[in-house]
DNA sequence: ACTTCGACCTGTTGGC
DNA sequence: TGCCAACAGGTCGAAG
């Protein structure tokens, strides 16, 4: 579920049920996720109040005074608002109580995900101090692509989904923006042009806003059960759709493994 | 410095 | 219907 659009759209859903609340209780029920929950998550955030809830990447931060609470949703997480009353089930790994009557609750049946409770200068630390530019904002242009790729020989889908290059690109947005593109997506990233960086570029910023405007709509509510997100499943392109025509040509689309990832692109458009 | 690959998990799907 | 392998929206870190 998680790429960057959704978690865009659950910062903005949870923001206002979690800003200016104190946090009550955290519950940990299962502390083995990606890495390991620290008691200190509890003993520290405990009593705070959440001041901000921002996104770095796939990351979602939300700081207090004490500390920042650092979220990864990895494949398959969520969080949702709910009532103090509502029982847990089998994933739901952690709750941050607030006080009130409401809770945020953490779940994640292949634990991928992460919470880790930071301290001291936040984006300092390993897994933020590193990472690319956001894909929205003004410092991810073409020439920035285009600069960072040179004699770089991995295929430019896996390039683009590196977060050292810039962050929030997944899977399924590769996929499209290199369809959007008309860009092959297993062309050596050193190899390709500064002109196709600057509408690869053009592509990866439309694709994420236009999902993040439809995960807007869908997913307003979060105090709601699960909100999965049908939305994209009709504006996808090739993700998916391995086999079937593409929606320019109608030429059978193609699938391949590219880093170990489902890669589909149409072999006439996709150059 | 760059690339590849295993690892972390559970749930779902498709083939036999 | 059941069983088993393959695969799933991520990404770190080790090894080459």
């Amino acid at each position: 579920m998680p790429e960057l659009p959704e978690v865009e759209t659950i910062r903005k859903g949870i923001m206002p049920h979690v800003q200016n609340h104190k946090v009550q209780e955290v519950v940990i029920r299962q502390s083995k996720l990606r890495w390991p929950v620290s008691p200190e998550l509890r003993e520290e955030m405990t009593g705070q109040y959440i001041t901000s809830v921002q996104r770095r990447g796939k990351y979602l931060l939300l700081g207090t005074a004490g500390g920042t609470l650092l979220v990864h949703l990895g494949m398959s997480g969520s969080l949702r608002i709910l009532a103090h009353n509502q029982v847990p089930q089998k994933h739901d790994h952690i709750d941050i109580v607030l006080e009130g009557s409401k809770l945020l609750r953490y779940t994640d049946p292949r634990r991928f995900g992460c919470m880790l409770w930071l301290r001291g200068d936040i984006y300092s630390h390993e897994l933020l101090r590193s990472l690319g530019p956001e894909p929205l904002g003004m410092d991810f242009s073409g020439a920035v692509l285009f600069q960072k790729s040179r004699l770089r020989k991995t295929p430019v889908k896996s390039f683009i989904m590196d977060s050292h290059v810039v962050v929030g690109v997944g899977n399924i947005y590769a996929n499209e923006a290199l369809f959007l593109a008309g860009i092959n997506p297993r062309i050596a990233a050193g190899k390709i042009a500064r002109q196709r960086y600057q509408t690869l570029v053009r592509c990866i910023k439309d694709i994420l806003q236009q999902a993040i405007e439809l995960g807007g709509t869908t997913l307003r509510d979060f105090t709601d059960s699960d909100g999965k997100p049908g939305y994209f499943k009709q504006a996808l392109r090739v993700y998916g759709r391995a086999g079937l025509p593409c929606t320019s040509c109608h030429q059978k689309l193609k699938e391949i493994r590219l880093g170990q990832r489902s890669t589909v692109y149409c072999t006439r458009c996709q150059r």
